[in-house]
DNA sequence: TTGTAAGCGTTATCAG
DNA sequence: CTGATAACGCTTACAA
């Protein structure tokens, strides 16, 4: 037999397909009794609401987008869809999850956005938006959820982690420990800079300011131009190079983020230096490498960010107005064994 | 304005609504000049077409599940999903992840999976199925692909990773290395026993008898019963308790996961025994954490899994008949830092 | 190659 | 609270 459809339902249960379908629904005024009816037919002709008649009538798709940047299986993006899904999957919505690589592909995509009637939102995470597509954003006529991405103005919300405070906690806790020289360890910064690494870079020079250090004591270390296929060793082998013979040795260290953390100390320890004895070493993330590495570092929770962005979704989903639609996440300042007390004496004696 | 519909782009362009529909899709003969008029009206409206007026219409929703249990942010899930995705959505197909946790809430979603319609396919990854669920599963009318699952036979295709190879590889390691004892260590094995686990286990035993192990230099160390909240470590300290309170004290270990290996070896540390000095440990899957860990350990690969499923799901939406609709993928032994020779002495002369 | 017209299975409006 | 009935926007025979 093929598929029961509502007017088969609306039949066997002797009401009109109306009826069926608000019963289903558990919206709209309906008897309890003839509620009842309606949901037994359906249950003896295994019958469920079809999605696509449903949002061909209604206007609803009841599917948000979650387009990443990256793939789906890297930490922070598959975080930030499980968060995503926590929340929306129990309010019916199917979340689609997609992501874009290279300039081409995201001009593409940006480009028939604003056409697009296949959802009823878009969640939008670290992408780094030029001017064009932030205006194609404004255009699009369904609520745009941003996370971790720049120009909040673009969004009808947004939510991010602070990396301004995040940087901050690690710097004062290196002056805590004593450190007077002190660096930050980056990839290369590319012209379209990485909206994250950027911040990061600034948090940090700004935290380093208000801590009591200069120019000559707190210094910014990236990598040079490199192709893609580079790996994290040989940056973290540059990196090392170019701090062991700066005029002032740093002898604790923030570093962009867990994974280049962790290469980096694999090459200080390679360079027989001990960390933390000899330099101490913070990543940020706080990503599932970083406890096996008994890594210090700056955590930021993108699950929570998922949800969050996702809360905020329905709300505008709902037609609610928000009284805070740029919200920020403060990161947290996760110890372990990669910190110390700086070395008392000089290197060289 | 209202978006415009096929109606629109069909009156500025001089055709009707089928040639649009025809010219849009790529499929059917149209002439190359009546498709560039298409073309370009559809441009200058800002028209797509809409999913669900097209899934309604033609019966197909382009949609396809997703099923995992655990969460859509766990390494072999989350690399699932990004195989799938990459070869699903170059076809058009929106990938639909879902996770379900729980005996109950995965008994109501099969209960109703046989009426679904908002989908064309699903794929389901991980699960433990009992009678009733792989009963249910036949009764789908849209294809079914399992990944890492038993059961081959309710499924319209599967794919899985060879335990049993991969614990032989395991077990030889260990005997070319000299290990005279040896052990597999896992979590509690309930009665609805997790898939994989099962197969490790018996894979390692097979594996041993073969190579000239018996009951006495070969064993198999699991856990207790204990609640989900149990931690790792507190496991890994239950496990090493038992090995090394075993009359014959392994030398070489297989771990059931990565994850577990690793809180093994911290705990081996604790008490003092050297990995791979002491003891070598063996993982199971590769995930990031292995490599930080420099773990050796037997890889699968969840990523091409995750592709080689869709692939199979595309061959059964076009209708054809797989020659092999059931293919295992053969994991690999990954040699890194915590294997090496026997101990020559016995730990107590 | 293109046009005509009949669905596809709901929801929503408006009466009753 | 319930029932008619008109959309919703597309696909697909079938005809031309």
């Amino acid at each position: 037999m093929a598929r029961a459809t509502i007017a088969d339902v609306a039949k066997l249960a002797g009401v009109s397909q109306a009826t069926v379908s608000r019963a289903l629904r558990g919206v709209d005024r309906v008897a309890p009794a003839t509620r009842r009816k309606v949901e037994e037919a359906a249950e003896r002709l295994s019958f469920t609401l079809s999605k696509s008649a449903s949002a061909l009538a209604s206007g609803r798709t009841m599917r948000i987008i979650l387009l990443c940047s990256g793939g789906l299986n890297e930490w922070f993006n598959a975080n930030v869809l499980q968060g995503v899904y926590e929340v929306l999957a129990p309010e019916g919505y199917d979340v689609c999850p997609s992501f874009i690589c290279g300039r081409d592909e995201m001009n593409r995509y940006f480009a028939r956005l604003p056409k697009d009637r296949n959802a009823d939102a878009i969640i939008i995470a670290s992408f780094q938006l030029d001017g064009t597509q932030r205006e194609q954003l404004t255009s699009i006529d369904m609520p745009v959820i941003g996370v971790n991405i720049p120009a909040e103005s673009s969004f009808d919300a947004s939510v991010c982690v602070d990396n301004f405070s995040g940087m901050a906690k690690g710097v004062c806790l290196l002056k805590s420990l004593g450190h007077e020289h002190i660096a930050f360890a980056g990839d290369y910064i590319p012209g379209n800079m990485v909206y994250s690494t950027n911040q990061r870079v600034e948090g940090f020079l700004e935290a380093a300011e208000q801590n009591g250090y200069d120019e000559t004591n707190a210094s910014i270390v990236v990598g040079g131009e490199h192709p893609e296929s580079y790996g994290k060793a040989r940056l973290a082998a540059e990196l090392v190079a170019k701090m062991l013979s700066s005029p002032n040795r740093p002898t604790g260290v923030c570093v962009e983020t867990d994974q280049l953390a962790i290469a980096l100390i694999k090459e200080l320890k390679r360079q027989h230096l001990r960390v933390p004895d000899d330099i101490s070493v913070i990543g940020f993330d706080d990503a599932d490498i970083a406890e096996v590495a008994d890594l210090t570092t700056i955590r930021q929770n993108p699950l929570a960010l998922g949800r969050l962005a996702a809360r905020q979704t329905l709300r505008l989903l709902k037609g609610e107005t928000l009284e805070e639609p740029h919200e920020s996440q403060e990161p947290v300042l996760v110890l372990r064994d990669t910190t110390g007390r700086a070395p008392l004496a000089e290197p060289i004696g």
